[in-house]
DNA sequence: CCAGACGTTGTT
DNA sequence: GTCTGG
DNA sequence: CCAGACGTTGTT
DNA sequence: GTCTGG
């Protein structure tokens, strides 16, 4: 997706520059550079995420802003943050009980933007092919529409310990472009702006490629979810609607989207999907799958 | 009390 | 930080 | 999630 | 097999 569109989108604004641990998504229309647009994004890696206030400014209006943040949320209290390594997903049915998360789900909510997502059908193992056909299918999940998901996620704010300057953001505003700092502190020490992308149980046709989604926000929901003051979010959390996941395209890819190296449309390329997938007009065992008679 | 976890995905 | 397990 | 690494002693 | 890195 071309991320300059997503001011508009969600009626954003860019980032604090200042903003301690979050790398800058520029400025875009406003003036600066903005990230190449992503097709192979990986856990611990920054991307643009919605928030409406990184920190706590409690007089202002809310606003919606756009920032690069760690994907992988690394909770608060972490004395090594690559924890947030794997806790770049959590589910919705239990975020609010999991010590790592509850704390951001009742304050700190976000949208992650997204034009799709790739998921894995696990295939059984292809006898006709003597067991050396591809075991597994890969999909691009996108509105056929070509309009902007929007993934439910929440943040983090991380500090290292012992790192005690002061500033929630506006002061010290050493745009420092390059991870590490001047003084030689190394990267290990900054601060680390993270977010988590919630899952829940696959709807409709999903299911047939696997079990689990993101969760998908319709833009009906987007402002209630990103509303710190909203107390009760239960209703934000149930599985998407049908008629949501019934205008997504479910497109066989190929396998290269695997490897995080490969990162350009290519990856989004249809292909024939493999006996046994989703779409397939073969069975795994590549018979020809026969239409079934009508009375 | 202290120590240790704190999470998800998927299980050819 | 807060909860669970020993 | 998938891809890729995974290690120490001792230096024949 | 299991962990780390992207």
């Amino acid at each position: 997706m071309d991320p300059e569109t997503l001011y508009g989108v969600f009626d954003a604004v860019p980032g604090e520059p200042s903003e301690p641990g979050v790398a800058e998504p520029g400025t875009g229309p406003y003036g600066g550079d903005m990230p190449r647009p992503r097709y192979n994004i990986a856990p611990t890696t920054d991307n643009l995420v919605v928030r409406v206030r990184p920190a706590g400014e409690d007089d202002q209006p809310p606003v919606r802003r756009i920032d690069l943040l760690r994907w992988g949320l690394v909770p608060s209290w972490a004395k090594d943050p690559s924890v947030g390594n794997r806790l770049f997903n959590a589910r919705a049915e239990s975020v609010g009980e999991k010590p790592a998360f509850r704390r951001a789900l009742a304050r700190r909510r976000c949208l992650v933007p997204a034009s799709g997502w790739y998921e894995w059908q696990k295939l059984a193992q292809g006898e006709a092919t003597g067991g050396r056909g591809p075991a597994k299918q890969a999909f691009y999940l996108t509105p056929e529409d070509g309009s902007v998901l929007a993934f439910a996620g929440l943040w983090e704010y991380w500090r290292p310990a012992g790192a005690d300057r002061g500033g929630d953001g506006d002061r010290g505003g050493d745009a420092d472009p390059d991870g590490g700092d001047r003084d030689g502190t190394p990267a290990d020490r900054t601060p680390i702006v993270s977010y988590t992308i919630l899952t829940t149980a696959s709807v409709g046709a999903l299911q047939g490629i696997h079990p689990r989604m993101p969760l998908v926000l319709p833009a009906s929901e987007w402002d209630a979810w990103l509303d710190p003051s909203r107390e009760d979010v239960a209703e934000l959390l149930e599985p998407p609607d049908e008629d949501l996941v019934a205008q997504l395209e479910l497109r066989p890819i190929g396998t290269r989207v695997g490897n995080v190296r490969f990162d350009d449309p290519s990856l989004q390329q249809q292909v024939t999907p493999a006996p046994g997938a989703v779409g397939s007009d073969r069975t795994a065992d590549g018979d020809l799958m026969l239409p079934l008679a009508l009375p």
